[in-house]
DNA sequence: CGTTGAGTTGAAAGAGATCAACCGAAGTGG
DNA sequence: CCACTTCGGTTGATCTCTTTCAACTCAACG
């Protein structure tokens, strides 16, 4: 794992959660002004790491929370037998490490999917802030129960709903989260293989094939590689029959 | 939904964390013999709900958790299309609600199996207590964070794998939660219909009858009806390649 | 005693997996 | 600089597990 980089206060690299674009996604969201300096000060700002290089591996001890600052992250488990199933994308004001929480070790790997930059929050220091910040409290509860939801969808997407209707999903739900950090929902690029969207969504790689193609042939979508452009938004919620990864915030 | 049963402090009626026999599963598990009476104060005990009957509702203003004290309890989800997705079944000692925390509303609903008793926590005096007492506090954390893992091997087990293994793993994640309550892991009474479990396991009605005949024919169960009895365990683990509900608190 | 609902069993149909081949871009190294 | 390899992605043909549709059993119950 990548080294963190030391952090002096006043430094130019202290923690800023003040200047950063994404504090209306991420955690300083439910702090006062006046507070989120007791943020900073636990935070570790600015750790980088390339793409493949892994944030946390599973069943190494627990020490931290991460939000994503920059880039994108998938979070998967590793059963005894060597398979991998993707718990989770995680785009920039997203918080990994939440299901660790209930143990002294991570209960997944996360790994960067391409150049990513997260902030650290020591777990004992962040708990011990809640303790003291009722509204981040509240927070770490609000996000902890949106990720309850967010797997009882996903849950509920593998186990209703066709090849069709979960890859529009991702989609939908990929175009949601661009457009909470005002980019294009529209025009975006996957962060994410082919392998990792078929291994998250319960299919085989060539089915998530067969199924961009044929949305591409009914002019729903254009995607040559990783580069996606949704032409046909409606259409697409209505192939989701009801799922909706409402925002993950 | 059922009227709460209005409770006077010193009546016998009064929340005892202390008598209760699952306060080493429960919330009580977490805090000091000293301090169990704050909870007690915060605590409605004793609310019964009859077979069928709603201990919430989904998009009902949320207010409470609730843990199981005697009975079972199923979750789900409706979908505008009106299709019902079982999120989880709860058994005495489990708590019920965490996934609705991210709102004002419940997130599902919640329904007696059986004739049930819960305990009810009230979540502004919840979230209160938690922010003064840490271990609480931690505890809910952990407890969060189980049901994030929980439902991620939920989704693993969907995606992954076929209808026996999903069958078998069910069996025995019931069956370890029995044991943990000290009652026979091996013989037990499913408090769910088929349906439930079909529902619950993304299956249809007929596979899960199917599946249960076929254990039945290779001398791993016994079922009549609701009524289970594992025979050979080692052969359902073999089953199931790795799922595990590993303890739900 | 007929009705109702849950559960079981059988036969046919379908969605997706699997196996296999192929393509193109990005290295790699002689 | 070009053959060679590798890897991610696409496409085709077959196969299989599960669903679906349908009929039937059984127990509870008014």
């Amino acid at each position: 794992m990548a080294q963190a980089i030391p952090i002096r206060k006043n430094s130019p690299l202290k923690a800023s959660c003040h200047q950063c674009s994404l504090s209306n996604l991420c955690l300083p969201l439910a702090i006062e002004e006046n507070e989120l300096e007791r943020l900073e000060d636990i935070v570790q700002q600015g750790r980088i790491f390339n793409r493949g290089e892994h944030i946390f591996d599973q069943s190494t001890p627990f020490r931290s929370c991460f939000a994503v600052k920059s880039g994108s992250i998938k979070t998967s488990i590793i059963t005894e037998g060597g398979d991998e199933q993707v718990t989770g994308f995680f785009m920039p004001g997203e918080l990994v490490g939440l299901d660790s929480m209930s143990g002294e070790s991570y209960a997944c790997t996360a790994k960067a999917l391409e150049r990513t930059s997260v902030c650290e929050f020591p777990i004992e220091k962040l708990e011990e802030l809640t303790g003291k910040m009722p509204e981040l409290q509240h927070h770490m509860y609000h996000l902890m129960s949106q990720e309850i939801q967010n797997s009882h969808q996903l849950a509920m997407l593998l186990s209703k709903n066709t090849a069709e209707e979960r890859i529009a999903a991702l989609l939908l739900s990929l175009s949601s989260r661009f457009q909470r950090r005002r980019l294009s929902p529209t025009n975006f690029s996957l962060p994410m293989a082919r392998n990792d969207i078929a291994n998250f969504l319960g299919l085989a790689v060539e089915t998530v094939s067969r199924v961009f193609t044929r949305f591409q042939n009914q002019g729903l979508i254009r995607a040559r590689g990783r580069e996606v452009e949704l032409l046909d938004v409606e259409a697409l919620q209505t192939v989701t029959r009801e799922f909706s990864r409402q925002g993950c915030q």
